[in-house]
DNA sequence: ACCAAGATATGTCCGGGATCATATTATGCC
DNA sequence: GGCATAATATGATCCCGGACATATCTTGGT
């Protein structure tokens, strides 16, 4: 071959990643070929020299983004002690700069409605690194089985993309911070993460953080539904 | 005037509520201009006698949608019990006939990423619904100061539009099943719905956990019209 | 240095969508 | 019934995006 044998490659793995990042920002929909190739440094014509068509991309690009977030909390895991993993990762998601940069963050929130209207092909890969995603927050429920981990895992995820999504729609105002307040609250359980700003507000009963399994116990009749 | 005096407005009204179906469906750059004015029973170019400009469309519609799901919410529990009402939402909201029908269900799944995207008029214009919306279930938290039944409504929806956002990329297999009842479970600290809403998707056993203290039964009645 | 294969660029075709200009149709008042 | 006017339809324009056919450039082996 001419060309380094990595050459292409690595071309390919640049359209891929840059366009990742502009999908997540503008939309599944909302950038043509031409420019995310341009984002490349390339321009349209060899774009499918590379990819079957313009969805191959989106799988691809949407694989990738849901990798690299997976990815991000297995090593945040692996660097922390374990009773700080979960409130490290959702410090992280539900931040201002997340909120603010979906380019760089997860894609659920900011491309899981278009995927779902999206063809089979590419809901399914998606949903498949979906459910890479809750596996590697089950694992951090280290104290309860495994389809209550799971649970747990997925309940989380719920609020910390629904937060994020909300948060997105609400803007940067108070509200806004509010979102994201609420979200970090109510996954974790109330409990401090080492660096909050402020907003620490009064007891709430106990959640479903890294304790026992469902510990309903608490039994509070109307507070209930803490998260 | 020659026509009868609401012949327009009644027309521009079934364009808006049609259109709100139609986008909740196929997203807010799914469906164009003159397939909309079709789903009217009209042809495009009447279409700017009604809008100023297709966005314009597009904020009548989101807020319609939003407007409509916050009235039902608000008129279930006027119909319901306290201590059912936020689970009469909840088993709704995360139920696989909501799932399964995004063209009348919460446009926040369906487009809140979209939307966020948007100009800020049309951001804005959404954001005071989704405030408007976050009002309704805090006014079922009776029992915590504002401030407080704020954010725990806050986490309940974020919870919820997370669950269901999460649920429409699962598909309607058991892991979509799953992530529903986990939505349930934690919004509704555990509790198991009496029983499915109307129509099923896969046939599934759905009995899980019941077990533990009965917190708030929920004895949903069929439900048909999402949330 | 050369050159063939592979990688990228140029240019085009086709379809679709937003917008608007103009034509047609429907309505209710005289 | 006829007419002025409002509501809707027809048709055209302009632009953008996906797909692809073909041309040009780049490179490593010779």
């Amino acid at each position: 071959m001419r060309y380094s044998k990595e050459h292409k490659l690595e071309t390919h793995a640049r359209i891929v990643q840059k366009a990742s990042v502009r999908l997540r920002e503008k939309g599944a929909h909302g950038i043509g070929v031409a420019d995310l190739m341009k984002e490349a440094g390339l321009t349209h014509g060899g774009f499918y020299a590379h990819f079957a068509s313009r969805e191959q991309l989106l799988i691809e690009a949407f694989t990738y983004a849901m990798d690299r977030s997976t990815a991000r909390w297995r090593k945040l895991a692996a660097d922390t002690p374990r009773e700080q993993r979960l409130a490290l990762i959702v410090d992280h998601y539900l931040s201002a700069s997340h909120r603010d940069d979906p380019g760089r963050g997860c894609a659920v929130p900011a491309l899981g409605a278009e995927v779902a209207r999206e063809s089979t092909k590419t809901r399914k890969a998606f949903a498949a690194k979906l459910d890479a995603m809750i596996d590697a927050i089950a694992s951090e429920y280290v104290d309860a089985p495994p389809k209550v981990a799971r649970k747990q895992a997925i309940a989380a995820l719920a609020t910390m993309m629904g937060g994020l999504l909300m948060a997105r729609i609400a803007g940067t105002g108070e509200l806004s911070d509010t979102i994201l307040d609420a979200g970090r609250e109510a996954v974790l359980g109330r409990a401090a993460p080492v660096k909050r700003l402020g907003k620490q507000s009064a007891a709430r009963p106990a959640k479903k953080a890294a304790g026992k399994s469902a510990a309903k116990a608490s039994a509070t009749p109307k507070a209930k539904a803490a998260l």
